[in-house]
DNA sequence: ACCATGCAGGAGAGCGCTCTCCGGGCGTCT
DNA sequence: AGACGCCCGGAGAGCGCTCTCCTGCATGGT
């Protein structure tokens, strides 16, 4: 353990005790506002805390309450090598940091900060146990996006305060979380494709070895079949915008008449886009196209994409909601919030 | 200050030191590999520890060594009421993902923890100070995007480890910062357009209340001027994707023959290939068009975006270096590290 | 007048750790 | 053989805070 680059000393509690003439305990009351201090005695020791500069000890409060009030943000991603530069691909995704600003303005306010890990091994899901025991942190948010992610399991199991943002793929798992139905959001494309008079309709869906991606396959087709079109064309992508150009295309020499695709994302919407309009197909005159979560790809998109919104930002205020809740009272059952999603009408469809 | 919900007593030193039969001080030894201690005795604490499953409790430690092994990611934004939304516009965008990204390279194999915060008004920078003073964490990683940001020089005169990335506006701030050199990459864009021999070459500038929009214009004008094209047309954008698209309809106005067009970054260069398109003009060969940044944007656009990179990750890394050498030592004189920038070429120019 | 009651402030233990200081054993130099 | 270091382990102080317990005083009921 390296030594400590001495900064200057900072006033303690003592010495604001000193200051104001009285004791320790006193000046402890007064910073935390617990019990009934004589309101002369407030004045001076506030005065006195003003004087002295006094900031109370983070560390030091933190030994005796075992309260640290931080929580981990964690990332859970597919496990990769230590050393593969892809680090910065996983938080350049614009939804990463939707999240944050989710948290953030419910954190903020309750002088909770947020601590960011990556779980992406073995070893990295190890240490963030260990922080939890080290209780550098109170609990955690989770966002996974790994198929069959063990973290969720390990936490729920482990007692940790924890939520997460995403139904956990095993269903038992004992652990709070917040989500859409993805189903429902799914539908909303599908009836809107519909009520657009569409008849050939295709899909781009996500992966099947994610929830969401099965999910919104699934709510798709049972409400194109409920509107009478059993068999809707279907090739996966892996929600990346090539992997979206790439189905498109694949879908576009299967399926040459189709005159609207719902696309399981947005960046594989915008893929779509990109292959339709090299194909010299108008959108939306020709081909109509619904795209998933309002992201900002959306928005960067021509035709403007319409697509079926995750109210991201809430869902992850919700999260912390949820995680404080914990905090306080690790007895709380545990909860999860579903979150009805919106069809954002543009041009694309 | 509410009171913990108590989670098991988990083993302390003590308990480890007892069940190893050895004192408080050697378990510390070993653990922290301070000091040698008999290879035989180390043999036996490790047992001990992996029988009682002790963790270090880090608050204790820190109330020792002062040291938190935490460091603050701050961006730092133009103020706004408390209450606006836009906190998640802040995050939205990749480019923070990608700084983060960075940063996690370097600190996290040396066991340091990003902890975010947003300084987005004169009370939270009031707290992120007060953060510093109880010792909360170590030092502090800056992004600011402010114009005249008070936040650097604050930070330069308490003498707080403090590392900006982008030079501070003020450029007497005694502060260590990563940057590029903006004027150089301004000078490859322009230098990349005229070897394709365009001859009227126009540009969109970023905001010219911040240092990198100033310079970008600054060393592209004197790039252009170099190569003989005096008065290069510009107009200012705001670093969006609308912006440029405004700016890029304004140009294509006033300067209808122009035949390429620099953009101080991706988005608004994306704006202008909207605007290009829509006005009829070919892509890169009636207009050619170069972006700056080469963010994920820059992939997202059709054309491919021929632009500018800067090596974000690779700026962030050296931050997180720069601010863990003056972690250790506060003497450190300040230092900064001027990236180069590497032109992408792609389909756009 | 007395004791029960309530409330505000002080004393002091103790959270879990690191680190300085000491002491004892051993090797080495004279 | 004695003196002198050196190295390794133990003892114990103390980091800054919270919280329990105690004490002293005012209040009110009988």
């Amino acid at each position: 353990m390296s030594q400590i680059p001495r900064r200057p000393r900072m006033p303690t509690l003592e010495d604001v005790a000193r200051q104001a003439g009285v004791s320790r305990a006193t000046v402890s009351r007064v910073v935390n506002g617990t019990r009934n201090v004589d309101p002369e005695i407030q004045k001076v020791v506030q005065e006195a805390v003003a004087v002295t500069g006094y900031v109370p000890n983070r560390a030091a409060r933190t030994l005796v309450t075992r309260r640290t009030d931080a929580v981990a943000l964690v990332f859970s991603v597919p496990d990769r090598p230590e050393d593969d530069p892809f680090l910065g691909r996983v938080f350049g995704d614009p939804f990463f940091g939707r999240i944050l600003g989710g948290l953030l303005t419910v954190l903020r306010p309750r002088g909770v900060h947020p601590v960011l890990m990556l779980a992406d091994s073995q070893r990295a899901r190890e240490e963030l146990a260990g922080s939890l025991r080290q209780e550098h942190i109170d609990g955690v948010a989770v966002v996974s996006i790994t198929p069959d992610d063990p973290l969720p399991e390990l936490l729920g199991r482990a007692q940790v305060p924890a939520v997460l943002f995403g139904r956990p793929a095993a269903a038992e798992v004992p652990v709070s979380f917040v989500d859409i139905s993805q189903q429902a959001g799914a539908r909303q494309a599908a009836d809107h494709l519909v009520a657009l008079g569409r008849t050939r309709v295709a899909t781009i869906a996500g992966p099947q070895d994610s929830p969401a991606g099965r999910d919104r396959l699934r709510g798709f087709r049972e409400a194109m079949a409920g509107h009478g079109q059993r068999d809707v064309p279907c090739v996966a992508g892996d929600f990346t915008q090539v992997g979206g150009e790439k189905a498109m295309r694949e879908l576009l020499a299967a399926e040459p008449g189709c005159d609207a695709v719902f696309a399981a994302n947005d960046l594989m919407a915008q893929g779509a886009l990109h292959v339709l309009r090299e194909a010299g197909r108008r959108v939306p005159e020709d081909v109509a196209v619904v795209g998933f979560d309002d992201s900002s790809a959306a928005l960067a998109a021509r035709p403007l994409l319409t697509t079926v919104r995750q109210p991201i930002e809430d869902m992850a205020a919700e999260m912390a909601e949820l995680l404080l809740l914990s905090l306080n009272d690790p007895d709380q059952p545990t909860r999860s919030v579903i979150f009805r999603t919106t069809l954002v009408r543009r041009q694309s469809a």
